[in-house]
DNA sequence: TGTATTCGAACGAACGTTCGATTCCTATCA
DNA sequence: TGATAGGAATCGAACGTTCGTTCGAATACA
């Protein structure tokens, strides 16, 4: 879908430069500058800065559709619970930007907020609902237990843990190879937290 | 130590608007006519407009010293935990910025970032995950769990039902009466994933 | 040859700051 | 007590800068 050099070169450094520092904070001459090409290829390219911004959050956004397609095809809640921990921290592995567009826009939110995030953060958190109120019904999970509440500990256990990461970077190790057993030992903690018995 | 009512005025309207928009989203001319003042009286009490951003930064942090009493106070790990969950809640819910502060600043840092949230962040970390780790000797939590991770996943859980409260109304009813229950069940939730046994 | 792409210059608007004039407050003195 | 001097506080206007956008010319491409 990428037409030229100049327009896949500013969705780059504007996916770089937005995520660090907002919608305002980056300027089209800096962008521009960033990119190698002149300013008036931020107009011709994507009407306006914000049609670039735009363009870019529709790009970061586009994988929390993956979430239904893993809904489907894992069916048990407790490995629900993992696919998405997995599913998590591999976005964020791979994607170093998303998180921040992501919580900038949760906690100051563009024009965009409503029609592009606010869609997709609902499904996810109701996805993850759905299947943790599926493992109260299977017994697997405690009947005390409020899905929507408990959807939101999960996100906010693992997406908060990225988050911190991002800026302070001397209170976390986080080397790829340690994934493996961060997602268990959050797994553990999260299914102990709220499942009827040990797993 | 407020000066004058223009003085304080000033500060209201900024922490409002400041906590929404962020530093780079707010002029002084929006800022100056929300408090009925001239824009001339930001660069006269506060030097510049980022004198202003630093000044409402500093009065929303202040309430991170706390911790330390807490502490000294408090000698149960367990019941740290509930003591940090409960003054958590308390403080989302008599200061709707602080959060939007916090979270702005650790995704889209600025200037003072690393002298004025940086260190409260660690401070609050460090302590709780020294509360955990007296957990785990006393083994009231089990030995695998790592105290920083812990910790992460604890702020982090509670942190985000606010942070997710703040755009999407609809999926959370947050109504103050129900906050007790609502810490109960985090605490459940936290002590439960961490604990040895359950309590 | 004609369409798509890129550039540099220029535009008006909005930005944060500065400054002289004015008003307000308070301590001081007749 | 009433007048007043002086400093603090406030205002409105203007400054220079940066902002995002536009546009005609130049280039590349098919």
């Amino acid at each position: 879908m990428e037409k030229t050099e100049c327009h896949k070169k500013l969705m780059e450094v504007g996916t770089q430069l937005f995520s660090e520092r907002g919608l305002k904070g980056v300027s089209i001459r800096e962008l521009s500058l960033a990119a190698g090409t002149s300013i008036s290829m931020i107009s011709y390219h994507f009407g306006s800065k914000e049609g670039l911004y735009q363009a870019v959050l529709q790009q970061q956004f586009a994988c929390f559709k993956e979430i239904h397609e893993i809904r489907e095809r894992v069916t048990d809640p407790v490995e629900m619970v993992k696919s998405y921990l997995l599913w998590t921290f591999g976005r964020h592995r791979n994607n170093p930007y998303l998180l921040r567009f992501y919580t900038s826009e949760l906690t100051n939110p563009t024009a965009f907020f409503e029609p592009l995030v606010m869609p997709v953060i609902d499904e996810v958190i109701v996805t993850m609902a759905g299947a943790i109120e599926e493992g109260i019904r299977q017994k697997k999970f405690r009947e005390d237990v409020d899905p929507t509440n408990a959807a939101l500990a999960l996100a906010g256990m693992v997406n908060y843990f990225f988050l911190s990461s991002l800026a302070t970077r001397n209170l976390i190790s986080h080397s790829p190879e340690k994934d493996e057993m961060l997602v268990q030992q959050y797994l553990d903690i999260f299914t102990r937290g709220i499942g009827a018995s040990s797993v």
